[in-house]
DNA sequence: TTACCTGCAAAGAGTTTGCAGGTAG
DNA sequence: CTACCTGCAAACTCTTTGCAGGTAA
């Protein structure tokens, strides 16, 4: 199918071999309107349910490092007990819901500009990432 | 003397026994002038060369997450292999050196006010956490 | 054919837990 | 005396690695 051929192209561009693994992976993580969150744990479990054949542990690790190299994916910084990916890699950030340790974006338009007055010789900033936790009113 | 004193009366208040460990621990972490961060590893090795009697891992771990449930330190959210302490519990943002792969304070006054427009029903805003990373120019 | 990839199992790192003995109140 | 704390080792979780067999180009 031409989906397949996309993420085909799409790996090969890239210098990583379109196998049916890495094809499989690709197709749960972007053939879909909305970007979304998720950890290894959820991948793999999920992929357990939604494929036909079991994908290893070893693999998705594998692939989504090689995806997060390749700008596929983003890593997200939270104080928690999980490690979440991200399929937005736009610049962005987020708020994280603590009750429901929950990931939602906050686009960019959503936090005002942030101005970073304090400079380090030798050093250029790469990132500024927002992290804003949220909990239930009580 | 009467700096284990006032640790005393600090673990003492907070309803933790004040044990020959602990104090040894916010002697190491809280009797001097400036913040820093570590990690447990950190602390663990300083320790081990530092004190006269070796405290053990456990014992570390059990007292710095009794010490973050009592507010005396915060965690820090990095996208690293390690998890940071911060002996700095004011509201204040971090720069993270990836190549060093260093924490540094960044003051609430180096960080212009961000202002989150997005609001979220039901949902009040906890903390808003600023992460930059910087790295070396080339 | 060759370099790369997958799957399994074993190994590692960091963290937590169970329990027996020790200590503060 | 009792509840809490410590230290050790074992257990756990998450992630990485080694290697033999498989697959893309």
């Amino acid at each position: 199918m031409s989906n397949n051929s996309i993420f085909t192209n799409k790996l090969r561009s890239s210098g990583l071999r379109p196998t049916k693994q890495r094809i499989e992976i690709c197709k749960f993580l972007f053939n879909r309107k909305d970007t979304f969150h998720f950890t290894i744990n959820d991948l793999s479990n999920t992929l357990k349910n939604a494929s036909i054949e079991k994908i290893s542990l070893a693999t998705i690790y594998n692939t989504i490092h090689a995806f997060k190299a390749k700008g596929y994916l983003k890593e997200i910084s939270i104080n928690s007990d999980k490690t979440y990916f991200d399929t937005n890699i736009s610049n962005h950030h987020h708020f994280f819901d603590v009750n429901k340790k929950e990931l939602i974006d906050l686009e960019d338009k959503d936090v005002g500009e942030i101005k970073i007055k304090k400079k380090l010789p030798g050093k250029k900033i790469k990132s500024i990432e927002v992290l804003v936790k949220i909990a239930n009113n009580n």
